[in-house]
DNA sequence: CCAATATATGTCATTCGATGACATATATAT
DNA sequence: ATATATATGTCATCGAATGACATATATTGG
């Protein structure tokens, strides 16, 4: 087998197989993506409340703060507090006291936002085994071309 | 009224694995784009006009129409135009008079998009070296229990 | 124990990018 | 040559995030 003369202007300038690299991962991510807004769109939510389901379902007890859910959710608590006004407006979470601190809210879902994450997290299951093989592709491709960036 | 079944009942029930793999894999891609919209807002672009960029320089020619890239960004062709727009006010790109049909507009990258795409592209080929294990083990888990629905 | 400060949630105006509805120019087909 | 399809562009509007600010409760230091 011939040595294909791969390696080169390492320093210089990005390879053309990195701007591929990237561009493919960006482009896989968006399709999972944009699969994620429709399933749950047709389910009557947005993939940020979806995504926020995903987060109270894992938390211990199942219950969540605003603030920790603003923190896994990486917004400002105030855009976590709108977030919680919609999924309870949705009849899909709600707010309880909570027994340690007064000021402090813990959300948990309903028993129709379990039952809606259950049929949302399985699609996702399902069509992420059609994006799995792209997606980790593209990391592998990414990953042999790891490099510093320009030192300033 | 009852509600048709708006989606396919894919498993009974899923696994506590399958919710902790899902809400680990949605984690790690937040937190990869929210590092994509930092890097991004540093260089004085928004993590929507990186991608865009970077799909202008990996077409044939590193010149693409709007209709395309509307089809590669998964927006609407009229939102492309302006997502263009953005990027020329910006001077990272410019319009270009297609030579074979002329209600087409060809955008390229000018040298100032190109140098800000490649110090971009630096950026995120190393930060990715961080995700890329987070990541690729998410899929990993999650791709082995799409397969049945549950298994430890 | 009280005052000062920190923390958690909540409200509201504003901003920003995407969409739908629509308009214009050019290409293609009958 | 006309009808229709395609590519780009304009504009009003919408939804969700933010910053500034408000309120309630907790915590800490004197």
């Amino acid at each position: 087998m011939t040595d294909p003369p791969a390696f080169s202007e390492s320093s210089r300038s990005l390879d053309e197989n990195a701007y591929q690299g990237l561009a493919g991962f960006r482009s896989a991510l968006r399709r999972f993506l944009a699969f994620s807004e429709v399933a749950a769109s047709a389910a009557g939510v947005t993939s940020q409340q979806y995504q926020a389901m995903l987060a109270i379902r894992v938390h211990p007890d199942r219950a969540i703060m605003i603030k920790e859910l603003a923190l896994q959710m990486l917004l400002q608590p105030n855009g976590a507090v709108q977030l919680v006004d919609r999924l309870v407006g949705a009849g899909l979470a709600e707010r309880r006291q909570s027994s340690t601190d007064r000021r402090s809210v813990l959300v948990v879902m309903t028993d129709k936002g379990a039952a809606l994450l259950e049929r949302l997290a399985a699609d996702h299951l399902q069509e992420l085994s059609k994006h799995e093989p792209l997606l980790a592709e593209s990391l592998r491709r990414l990953r042999s071309m790891e490099r510093s960036g320009d030192a300033p």
